[in-house]
DNA sequence: TTGACATATTCCTATATAGGAATGTATTGT
DNA sequence: ACAATACATTCCTATATAGGAATATGTCAA
């Protein structure tokens, strides 16, 4: 079996850096295609098809006004990814006291072993 | 050019739903590749890889135990994802109060319009 | 040493791109 | 109607899988 579609879900949209780019641009408001195009650097096909992927998975909205068309981020259809990596945000905490904890260790085990600085309110 | 490498970043990696899964299996603590083979029901080869993604872009930490090898997921590492992710968080509260005040507007303008219920302190 | 066990690596193949080039399709101004 | 403008789509190709099968590597036990 191959690598899932960019299509099946977001977190196969936004693995893409130019994706990534292209939704932090249309974040702030509504820009027509011209306009990414000239923001991301890539030829307009190439944008063209970037944003059908991100159209398909729902996380750009376009509207149509005249010759052009106007895409924004759809900010919802990020929150899942949020979410998923939220559910690890308590064990990074852990790594980050266990780390402390381990320093402070350090310094009960052995006072003033190292020379320089370290004063802890003498 | 093709897809960028799965090894490329944690992006990528996580994009196959079986590493996210194993991320989220490991997260809790320890456990050895027979262990993750169970859990996941892929044949042990297929999780070995995977493995190998996930620790080629420090999303997990290897032990050796005997013949065994520990892993662990590296909360830190999925860090970066987080914070990209809430960089959007303000836009999608920004939609929820959008579709609050149109909800509000709605039932300004047309206070009775529809027959059924939709009392509103009478 | 030999064998059993745990895990990693290699080989193979069907599939899915990302971008470049060329072309198709609406929509507007004259 | 016609040309120009703004996008989308199609065709092409090099590249990178994910998983299955087979094999290699490393470690312990007797």
């Amino acid at each position: 079996m191959a690598r899932a579609a960019t299509t099946s879900d977001a977190f196969n949209a936004i693995a893409e850096p130019r994706r990534r780019q292209i939704l932090s641009f249309l974040v702030v408001g509504e820009r027509q295609v011209g306009e990414i195009v000239a923001a991301v650097g890539l030829d307009q096909p190439s944008v063209s098809k970037h944003l059908g992927v991100l159209r398909e998975v729902g996380l750009v909205h376009v509207r149509r006004n005249g010759r052009h068309r106007l895409y924004r981020t759809n900010a919802e259809a990020i929150r899942p990814l949020h979410e998923w990596t939220a559910t690890f945000e308590r064990y990074w905490q852990h790594t980050l006291l266990r780390v402390k904890q381990r320093a402070e260790a350090q310094i009960q085990d052995h006072p003033q072993s190292d020379s320089k600085s370290h004063k802890e309110k003498p």
